[in-house]
DNA sequence: CTCCGTTAGTGTTACGTATAACCTCGACGA
DNA sequence: TCGTCGAGGTTATACGTAACACTAACGGAG
């Protein structure tokens, strides 16, 4: 190895080797250790300002880029955290990840993105598949097993919509309660006394909730009944069946209260697939008002939970485990969208 | 809340301190050398199978995990390679994420995803927000600007659906092309003469392509036309603002080529809006066939384009330039999904 | 008996950064 | 005159891992 420098022994292939602060220093004519003061703004009364610019003219020049793994080794912490959703496809989520990476942006926090695979038991694990080391974690809506790989992580947890104490660092949530309750007194209002639950087919405890307080405000309403609850995989398609199945049902439902959006929309076409006209035949519901909500004929009442303003919250909860702070459950309130899905029974 | 696991941090300054190689060594009572040897399975013939166990025994007891922001200073390289998506909330990333995470797991490499903010230009650096040390980065379908920024990363770069020789390491592209192709085609088999271009307002090299195959598919044939094209930003909304426009005008279209299923759907709702029937007064297209293509009623004719392969190929691309392979463009077949939102037009 | 190869390890180092600890020099008060 | 102080740096070190270079013991061949 008649290579100068880096004459170490690099395993495997060739790296583009990018400029270190050492780089720096040498065309700057000052040592390591004041490149690194200068580019993390600690120089105030060390460095005079002459040298300091000259420093950073110096990175500038050379492109220098301060190496992230070296700097998490000897810092001990990342400045990076983990949002972990049920799924990407799912626009939701999709929400919840730009509010967690703007709030964590405001704190110079990146964010690394899991999505976690169907079938938690098989998936990849997530801290060392997210491939960058981490500080903690937020993570949305999980199944109870999910949750348990996650702690398993070591890592300080904050959980979106997701049983308060429940074992993590603090929660955060939309008033799901809140939420069915406008759903179900919307369309008791209305005049709906035979309900159907489209739940979605997964144990977690936002749906519990949901299942509860849809049974509970019912049944508070004198000849009103949940007739039939049908679970069913977050989709469409599975809304489209599990649907299909409700409304063929012997007491067939006026009303359709979905778990999710994407139910609704599945639901929508099993009725029209039925010869059911929604509203007028059959109402439906959905909940978190994705965009599709809009895109369907009719456009769907929903309950708009606040995606967005539920990952910022979360981000800012783990910033603040992570200051040392002890944190509880927070509530973020929910609204009902009354769109063109409900209207009253047919008499 | 009284879990004992995760509460075990004191109050104050609580290091996340995991435990180290040297740990796992001191507990098996072996070098840390050994350790090392062992946990990345290069013990054949250097350690006996006896001693083997005790250090895997004694790493799975104390729960050790290598801190990768030592391991990728160690070794110059991450294992680990960056997604770029223009937006998480369009499904169709969501498949290209799926389907490149999925061909990195299987050569043990990691993948961060990046959703590009809107407005590149005041986007957080990718490569610092992304928190992760690289080794490559995958990006789809970007704006030109966006392109720039990216190659200044000085990182090997495969670009999906882009500009074949647009600057990337590789490309891969679904065929566009002839996507477009089939639509027009297909159209023009009904007895389609006068079409509308509902198009993505986003100067990348895909939708050049689109608008440039259609308006020359239709040119072939004699009296066929492309009567107006509007520009929409790549959603509903922005579909129905411009279908409604396109509707509008003096000879209106009998069908609505649209750049995405998501302008399609607006569209859908554009034609209702105007008490125009899909398909029997105009037909409309669509292209990425989302979820959202069967959720409406009619159920959209669209371009399906493969998503996940497209991920996961470009993907195997970045692994193999790494590996130090040239490779240059691959192009993937598309499909025509026939719908009921295409017909023939009124006579 | 010596030489050599094999087996089974250990010692040591470098990766690039951040920072505590130290050094140097001129000005200044006593 | 000397001690002291602060400004303006530099030197040295540690973070945890991977792997090269080395050693020691042992057995068989010459």
């Amino acid at each position: 190895m008649s290579d100068g420098r880096a004459a170490g022994q690099r395993p495997g292939e060739w790296i583009p080797s990018r400029p270190t602060s050492r780089d720096v220093a040498e065309r700057a004519g000052v040592s390591q250790a004041t490149v690194s003061l200068v580019l993390r703004d600690r120089w105030a009364g060390r460095v005079s300002p002459a040298r300091a610019e000259a420093v950073r003219a110096a990175a500038r020049e050379l492109g220098y880029r301060p190496n992230l793994a070296a700097r998490t080794l000897r810092l001990g912490r990342a400045r990076t955290a983990l949002v972990v959703v049920p799924a990407l496809t799912n626009e939701f989520f999709a929400r919840v990840h730009a509010g967690a990476a703007r709030a964590a942006a405001a704190d110079d926090v990146g964010v690394v993105l899991y999505p976690s695979p169907e079938g938690v038991g098989t998936a990849p694990d997530p801290f060392t598949s997210a491939s960058a080391t981490l500080d903690g974690v937020v993570a949305s809506s999980m199944a109870t097993e999910a949750l348990a790989v996650l702690s398993e992580g070591g890592l300080p947890l904050v959980m979106l919509d997701s049983e308060p104490d429940g074992g993590a660092a603090a929660t955060v949530n939309p008033d799901i309660a809140a939420g069915m309750r406008l759903v179900a007194g919307h369309l008791l209002r209305l005049g709906h006394r035979r309900f159907a639950h489209i739940a979605a087919d997964v144990d977690s405890w936002t749906f519990r909730v949901r299942a509860g307080v849809l049974a509970e405000e019912v049944a508070a309403v004198p000849g009103a009944e949940v007739v039939v609850t049908e679970r069913a995989s977050i989709d469409v398609r599975g809304g489209l069946l599990a649907a299909s199945r409700a409304l063929a049902g012997p007491a067939r439902p006026t009303a359709l209260v979905c778990d999710d959006d994407l139910l609704a929309v599945g639901a929508l076409k099993a009725a029209r697939r039925r010869g059911l006209r929604v509203p007028d035949d059959v109402s439906v519901t959905g909940f978190d008002d994705l965009t599709m909500a809009t895109a369907v004929e009719p456009e769907l009442t929903t309950v708009r939970l606040p995606g967005e303003e539920l990952g910022a919250a979360g981000m800012r909860a783990l910033l603040a485990v992570l200051r040392g702070e002890v944190l509880g459950t927070t509530v973020l309130p929910v609204e009902l969208r009354q769109r063109g899905s409900t209207a009253p029974p047919a008499p």
